[in-house]
DNA sequence: CAGGAAACGTTGACTAACCGACACCACGAC
DNA sequence: GTCGTGGTGTCGGTTAGTCAACGTTTCCTG
């Protein structure tokens, strides 16, 4: 049998979207292990044979989560990069904005993953921003700066924004989307000589 | 053809409950008349001939939502006496209360039939709650006690109960369904000789 | 360890829901 | 006038989801 369709059907997209949503909800009430099909089933209201016809197990549903989520927020970072010629800093923001959006309006997404892989979770992460920024573009100083790898500065962005990303999970969203990006982009443009360090008292 | 079963298969109940719930959101925002079919099954994702497995036309669904409600608070009303013998006046307020409870958790539903009919759903309240009660119980003096008859007591009653919600709905159920149980029950115990109405200086 | 409950994974017959197409209206625009 | 445009109601063929039943595995508890 062929894999046959992807989203085409109403019905289908409907089945695979009230499990997604049934199976993160279970996951953050009684944790990955406890959840079984039936439970899934159960809460979305379908029936148990229904979950094979879309997935081959919990594995698998869980899988799928996770790729949706990171191709979701690979696009969203670079979405609003499309049809420029080139991106100045000032573009940086409204990227950034646009991620910490998605990520908060998908935020049981985030946390179910979360508590289910962390470190894969931040791997993924990191992995998909640095491949999607090195799809897209490169740079270019300008005279009388010092010259930069660009894989150097990637690593160094991509690590600093899923290390906020994580933390701001961690601490359970408790900040708005808007406040995290206007932190992050602060710290960007914040030389580290500008910032004085002192020893508590 | 056979009407079929009612509730028994899933998709049944699913897609019934999903064109509802459609119906209702889209008739606060754009008013009844405005509503299509192709919103209805739009807004719930099913395809429009779907609708007309289910229902005869825009009436019909609004005619079944209108029963649902009624049935289900007729139901709610009774439930707190189910198995009782007899029924004493501390036994009203948890009846009450479940009533309250289920408007307030069908509010949109009644915010929606309200929106349309105003009249015949207090109509509708009127005649439900009188022919529920009249139904479950009838009543019986203490001795000493002017006899009262029970019609006339039930008139009074299911009056003021549906003044109270109709009321309750149409300040957009600003107070919550305990604190007007409350006030309802408090109205019913004092008698009017105890209060004074003074005309405003 | 045995026995039983609970979850799994799969099957087959049945049916609700899908989609695209049809003809029919009502209405406003040109 | 008539030409869309948009909603209605209906149809037939196809497909997703239902339910009941099956044997199997897993896991707990006496």
């Amino acid at each position: 049998m062929a894999v046959t369709n992807e989203q085409s059907d109403r019905r289908t997209r409907r089945t695979r979207l009230a499990l997604k949503t049934a199976f993160i909800e279970l996951i953050l009430e009684k944790g990955y292990d406890a959840v079984t099909i039936l439970d899934v089933t159960g809460r979305a209201d379908y029936n148990r044979g229904t979950f094979y016809k879309h997935f081959i197990d919990k594995e698998d549903l869980l899988r799928e989560i996770h790729d949706d989520l990171l191709t979701d927020l690979a696009e969203a970072l670079v979405r609003p990069y499309e049809g420029l010629r080139q991106v100045n800093a000032d573009m940086i923001s409204p990227s950034i904005l646009q991620l910490f959006r998605h990520i908060e309006s998908h935020k049981h997404d985030f946390l179910a993953l979360l508590t289910v892989s962390r470190e894969k979770l931040r791997a993924d992460l990191l992995q998909t921003f640095r491949h999607s920024m090195q799809e897209d573009m490169h740079i270019e100083m300008k005279p009388g700066a010092p010259q930069l790898d660009y894989d150097i500065l990637l690593s160094y962005q991509t690590s600093a924004t899923v290390g906020v990303i994580m933390h701001w999970a961690e601490t359970r969203f408790r900040y708005s989307a808007e406040y995290m990006t206007e932190q992050l982009i602060a710290l960007v443009n914040t030389p580290i000589d500008h910032i004085v360090f002192k020893r508590r008292t």
